[in-house]
DNA sequence: TTGTTATTTTATAATTATTATAATATTGTA
DNA sequence: TACAATATTATAATAATTATAAAATAACAA
């Protein structure tokens, strides 16, 4: 049986020349469900890779975008770019107190895409759907001010 | 009748002290439907407003932003955010090529924000939806490289 | 209207996310 | 192994956004 993310033949087949702090940046954003910045995933490999720079976190997310291996979600309330390796057309939920972003299911997704896809004369990359607003324990932090 | 848009009490409504500067560039935001950057606003509005400077400009968007009357939509292939006046939930479509952003209908839309309404247990500000590719004018041009 | 106070605008400087550059190191391959 | 192409790193540069504080303006009471 084969593994389930072959992150190296992933790369070559994107025409990315494999190196071990790619693999780490590509496997630690195809793991984490975090959504994280660039500077979140440099703290992250750092402590791996100790001479990693941010130059090359910020080299590998843009070739990894730019080839559709994954997809840049922008702000988050902050002012930094998130990131996300699952890059099925998904919504995102992001609080802009705290900061982080989820996942959640939509039936609607699939048949919006479809939709866009077929009637917009556009050659689609990708979507970025993301609602904000305040998550459920944000919310319960400002009542207690 | 009354105006289409009653700019002075919308912000008034919004506790917003009006200002020519902020009336100049809310009216901009509403009536111009291309989701234009501070920059694009801070050039526009100083065709009227020769001495306006550019942190009016942003402090105005942050205070609308955060008051819900307008939609921050994030990055567009460029490295600046843009704005959008209408906050109903929509669609955007961003060209990463020309950086335009236009407005699309779906029907979808609603159906997705009432479902992530109703069961995501999040206090929801808005909604970035926000589909990118190449417009069909950019598509013309690079086929003719 | 006029005077007073709080808020805004503006000019300037500071911050910070991201990108450019160039030397060094590493990868793919003959 | 050795060569050529590409990647990584450290450093400096860029540019969007924010902070600060003085000058200007709006709100409002008398």
């Amino acid at each position: 049986m084969k593994p389930n993310h072959d992150f190296t033949s992933k790369l070559k087949q994107a025409g990315i020349r494999v190196t071990p702090q790619r693999m780490a940046i590509y496997s630690l954003l195809m793991d984490y469900k975090n959504h994280p910045t660039a500077f979140m995933i440099y703290e992250q490999i750092r402590e791996n890779f100790p001479s990693i720079s941010l130059m090359t976190v910020y080299n590998t997310l843009n070739m990894l975008a730019d080839r559709g291996l994954i997809n840049v979600l922008g702000h988050a309330g902050d002012d930094s770019v998130h990131y996300d390796a699952d890059i099925e057309p998904h919504v995102n939920l992001a609080c802009i107190s705290c900061h982080n972003i989820v996942d959640i299911n939509s039936k609607y997704v699939n048949q919006m895409t479809n939709e866009i896809n077929s009637t917009s004369g556009y050659q689609l990359f990708g979507a970025r759907v993301l609602f904000y607003g305040n998550c459920p324990a944000c919310q319960n932090q400002s009542r207690s001010h």
